[in-house]
DNA sequence: TTCTCTAATGTGATTTTATAACATAATGAC
DNA sequence: GTCATTATGTTATAAAATCACATTAGAGAA
């Protein structure tokens, strides 16, 4: 369902996404079972679209999709839903871009680090660290204890680069 | 000009603040006249008074103060002085709250890193970097170029963690 | 099973945040 | 002063997010 302008996603490379998005949901369902959460119908549908899109999405482009398959259409359905697997770390909220973007790493315990491609909107996800770097160093000197971070860079990822230069 | 309830500012620590504001104004002055840019009577009053409010503000607390003070009373205008004081260092964006701050560090190139209590909604400015820490390595290692970075904890401040420790 | 409580969904309305489009006014260069 | 550019003011609208409340579905107890 990728059309053929659109970024490569996620991360800066390709791979097998069809075989992606399926055992990604697996692992989620997996995952809610093991923690006693409910991965209903929406959310596993909203989580699919995430994975299906592979890039940062709307809540309302998300939101679009849940119409067409004959869930709710009112906005709450789709930020319920988005919530959730924020919540429990199935998707992330990228604040630069009032984005939704599925986890590149499921399961793991992290701190997401996200690099936005300003010229493709492609986006890549890292592993940060709350205690790491400057924040970290400045959060402990400050006395501050630090619950959650966000952390996005933007600038131009290496295929744009390589097209800008020719 | 801080009400009793108002959280402690910008840093964590109290200080002479209407001093700060003056020689804030002041600096901005100096360093557009050198830089050639013009710190309008709109765009001043703005900056002014995000340093008075010493905290995040949104676009909407600040047009009400504006239209106050007789400027113009649509979206716009506050925005688009947020924009100019954004773009040249003067404040800056928090993402997670779609507010704004003065710079707690004018004059200085840099990339800002925020500290930002859930308890009292202060907002604290440490200096952060664009090639250290996670994000750095991540984006070297990506092949990424870095343009502009996001880098916001959300917490508890030292002052909030002594309340709620009582 | 059936009841009941709770969590999740659906829907309409509204609030909050941000921008588009275009007319008018101020400023700096010449 | 003229002209081009930049900034401001205003109307309208778009985009993002939440509130409030009715309804439904699930999990667990009787």
């Amino acid at each position: 369902m990728t059309s053929p302008t659109s970024p490569d996603p996620v991360g800066f490379q390709h791979h097998d996404h069809t075989a992606c998005v399926h055992s990604a949901l697996e692992e989620a369902d997996r995952q809610c079972a093991q923690e006693g959460l409910r991965l209903t119908a929406v959310r596993r549908k909203v989580l699919e679209i995430l994975l299906q899109g592979h890039r940062a999405m709307g809540a309302y482009e998300v939101l679009d999709v849940l119409r067409e398959d004959g869930f709710g259409s009112q906005p709450p359905v789709a930020y319920r839903a988005l919530d959730f697997l924020v919540a429990h770390g199935f998707a992330h909220k990228i604040e630069r871009l009032n984005a939704f973007v599925a986890c590149a790493h499921p399961g793991a315990r992290h701190s997401p680090a996200f690099m936005i491609c300003r010229l493709c909107q492609s986006v890549a996800e890292a592993q940060s660290s709350q205690e790491a770097g400057p924040l970290g160093d400045a959060a402990r000197a400050a006395g501050f204890h630090v619950e959650q971070t966000v952390v996005e860079a933007e600038g131009v990822c290496p295929a744009c680069a390589l097209k800008e230069a020719q």
